[in-house]
DNA sequence: CAATAAATAATTTGATCATATTCTGTGCGA
DNA sequence: TCGCACAGAATATGATCAAATTATTTATTG
């Protein structure tokens, strides 16, 4: 018989894969401060899990560089120094225009359609202040663009630069609120409509240099 | 009292962290087949440790983008697809020239004497046949290099795009053997004793074209 | 009877946890 | 200031359970 588990909840993931998923977005969507120490046992006891899940779990985002771990064997949230948000700046301005590219060459209708939603509810976000929401919608509306280059190397690369600056991001927001963010998706989304690549490419380009230059201004 | 272990060797790293840069090796330089299953516990006894150990180190490797872990729940050495391949190569010709342009900026003699030492001995290595040796010093070659950049983001990305061509790297040696293997590792120490970080840039921007072509044909 | 398919048993492997050990930093007292 | 003890935290092991693969057996069909 088939395991309804498989069917209903989309595959039983393993806890430590959970754990993964659940920490990436704190991270991510700025439940930390830059520099914040995490310990096993709180991870633990604050994501219902055992020690060797959240283990693996810390692992795999110091792998990423979301987490650093100190010669103390402790681990903390990575901070992001201006040198480093400048190398992080420079490697999406190289893969994120490539990866936006390959998406506009097959993009469907409805796959901009979806777009636009969740550019419009974006916009909503920041209409009401709503600085969470902002973060998750922004980066959700990257991450579909990546996932449509069919490119997983270069996707992998770009969505784990996310992973750097996510916390700082956060800053920006409590300090800026959110009602100053422009971005660049209402010419994105005009570009791939019309089918052209290279303008999809420069606009995400633009869309990268001010987001960029916002976390410059957070965390000068 | 301090312990004797931290000044005689190195700092007394934690199993996990051993076991990572041991099965790092093992990928990077060909000890794996892509695509080759591995399990936790043989791990565990290959590499003489805990399997929780093991355990973490193989979703670091993971995250990498060294392993792949499948929906089974097994893990086995990532494979690289023509299309990946393209993909890694587009990061390299990005990233790699960058990162040896700031290198060259902060070169000194001391370094690039090192360097023109690893390079004699690589040569050796390809005279010899001696596959295993040439990928350990051709990989040290270029990860100096990017340890001198000072850019520790950028080096990482680059560095673990070797992760996922490295156990290729071992069928093309195997297959094509080392006598035909040429580089531009003369040209770049050249550029960097001239002083020249444009030159040296282009130089290894060349290194890294002919390489991957080297595997382009190893896995066609 | 042979061949294929289905069911089942055995083995391998992964996931998780409880527990013991080791490490790190800190504060106390000499 | 130095050394020691203690608390908090990370590390590591092995046990136990669950899932999946493989091997074996049984059943069915032409």
């Amino acid at each position: 018989m088939m395991n309804l588990d498989k069917t209903l909840s989309a595959a039983a993931l393993p806890v430590h894969e959970i754990v993964y998923q659940d920490l990436r977005a704190l991270i991510l969507f700025g439940e930390f401060i830059p520099g914040e120490a995490v310990t096993i046992q709180g991870l633990a006891t604050r994501l219902s899990a055992g020690l060797t899940p959240v283990r693996e779990a810390i692992r795999r985002l110091t792998a990423e560089g979301a987490l650093s771990f100190n010669d103390n064997r402790r681990v903390c949230v990575a901070t992001l120094s201006l040198k480093d948000l400048e190398d992080v700046s420079f490697a999406r301005q190289l893969l994120e225009p490539k990866l936006i590219f390959m998406a506009a060459q097959r993009i469907t209708d409805q796959d901009i359609a979806a777009l636009i939603t969740l550019d419009s509810a974006l916009d909503q976000a920041i209409f009401r202040g709503d600085a969470p929401m902002y973060l998750r919608l922004n980066y959700q509306f990257h991450h579909q663009l990546y996932q449509l280059a069919q490119a997983p190397i270069l996707s992998a690369l770009t969505d784990g630069l996310w992973l750097r600056f996510g916390p700082s991001l956060r800053i920006v927001c409590g300090r800026l609120g959110t009602l100053h963010l422009v971005d660049q998706h209402k010419e994105t989304l005009l570009a791939l409509k019309a089918g052209d690549p290279q303008a999809a490419s420069d606009a995400i380009l633009q869309d990268v240099l001010q987001g960029m230059e916002q976390i410059r201004l957070g965390i000068a």
